[in-house]
DNA sequence: CCGCTGTTCTTGAAGATTTAACAATGCGGG
DNA sequence: CCCGCATTGTTAAATCTTCAAGAACAGCGG
C-alpha cells in the first residue's frame, strides 16, 4: 500500500482539453439539432420529433402495425412514454389501437390512412431539415465516421436496468 | 417547360442508404445517451442533465454569477425554460437570484455554496458516465472527428428566429 | 422629457416525460 | 390444475418544457 485505499475511486479522471472540447461541441450540436427538428415538426406537422419517429416506424412495419413493446424498443423509449404518445396520436386520428390476437395482454398500434397522409406531407420538410443540418454540411468521410462513432456509443448504452431491459 | 412548375421543390432528395444508417445510428446513440445521463444525474444528484449543466456554467463564471440571458445562451435553452429551471433550483437552495446592478431589468443567477457542494459531489459520477459512454470507447482520432463533426453541425444551427436569436 | 421600439425576464396554461404502482395475462413447474 | 413469477400495457402524480402573453426597463430620436 502506498498511502490510501478507502477512496471510492481515488481522484476521478477528468476530461482532457480535447475531450472537454469534444463533449461541449457534442452537447451544443445535439441540443440545437433536437430543438431545431422539434420546432420544424411542431410547426409543419403538429407533433414533436419523437412522435414523428413513431409514425415512421409504423409506416415501415408489415401491415402498418406493431406491438407496443416492439415499437418502444425501436424508438428507444419506455413503454409508459409510448402509451402517452399513442394516446395523443390516437386523439389526432393518426394512430389506432388494436388487440393483439395472439396475446390478450398485447396491443397493436396501427398507422391510419390519415396518419399516413400527415406523414407523407411532413416527410419532405423533415428530410430537408436533417439534410440541411447534417448531410449537406459533412463530407462523405465524415458521415461514415459519424455513423461508426454513434454505432460504438449506442452499443455501449444498451440499457439493462429497470424498465428498459431492451436487448439481451 | 417540360410538364410542371408549381411543385414546392420537385421530388425531395431522400437519404441514401449510408445516410439513413448514419441518421439512425445518430438518433439511437443520442437518445440513449441523453437518457442514460438524465437517469444517472437524477439518481445521484436529484436533477436532470440540463439543470446540472446550468450549475456547471455558474461554477465556471467569474463570481459564480451570470446574467440569465447569457446563461440561457450558453446552455442553448430559451429564457423561459431557464426561468422555470432557476425557480426550481432556487427552491432546492442551489441557486439564488440577484438584481443586476447595471441593468434594472436584469437578473443574476448565482451558485450557492450548497449548490457547489452538490455539484462537486455529483461531478465524478457524471464524468465517469460520460467517459464510459464516449471517451473510453472511442479512439483519440474518433474523438477528434466527433468534435469537428459537431462543430460543423452546431455552426449551421445557430438559431435566428423567434426567441432564440442568439449570436449575431 | 416624451414617445417609440427593443430587450430582459417572468408567468400561466397546455403538452410531454418520468416514476412508481397496478391490473391482466402468459408461462413454467409441481 | 394451481401457484409463483415474469411480461404487457396503462395510469396518476410530480416534474419538466413549450408557447404566447405581458410587465418593467433601456435606449434612441425628436
Amino acid at each position: 500500500m502506498d498511502g490510501m485505499s478507502t477512496e471510492p475511486a481515488a481522484e476521478p479522471r477528468w476530461l482532457s482539453d480535447e475531450e472537454q472540447y469534444a463533449w461541449q461541441s457534442y452537447l451544443h450540436a445535439t441540443t440545437l439539432l433536437e430543438d431545431h427538428l422539434d420546432r420544424q415538426l411542431q410547426r409543419d406537422a403538429g407533433m414533436p420529433h419523437v412522435y414523428y419517429g413513431l409514425l415512421v416506424q409504423l409506416s415501415r412495419a408489415p401491415r402498418r402495425r406493431m406491438r407496443m413493446t416492439e415499437l418502444a424498443q425501436n424508438a428507444k423509449i419506455t413503454r409508459s412514454r409510448l402509451s402517452h404518445a399513442v394516446a395523443r396520436l390516437e386523439k389526432n386520428g393518426w394512430v389506432r389501437r388494436e388487440n393483439c390476437p395472439s396475446d390478450k395482454r398485447g396491443q397493436l398500434a396501427l398507422l391510419t390512412d390519415e396518419g399516413l397522409r400527415v406523414l407523407e406531407k411532413a416527410a419532405p420538410g423533415h428530410v430537408a431539415a436533417v439534410r440541411g443540418a447534417i448531410f449537406d454540411r459533412l463530407s462523405p468521410e465524415q458521415v461514415g465516421q459519424l455513423a461508426e462513432i454513434c454505432r460504438v456509443m449506442a452499443d455501449g448504452l444498451q440499457p439493462k436496468g429497470a424498465d428498459l431491459p431492451w436487448l439481451r
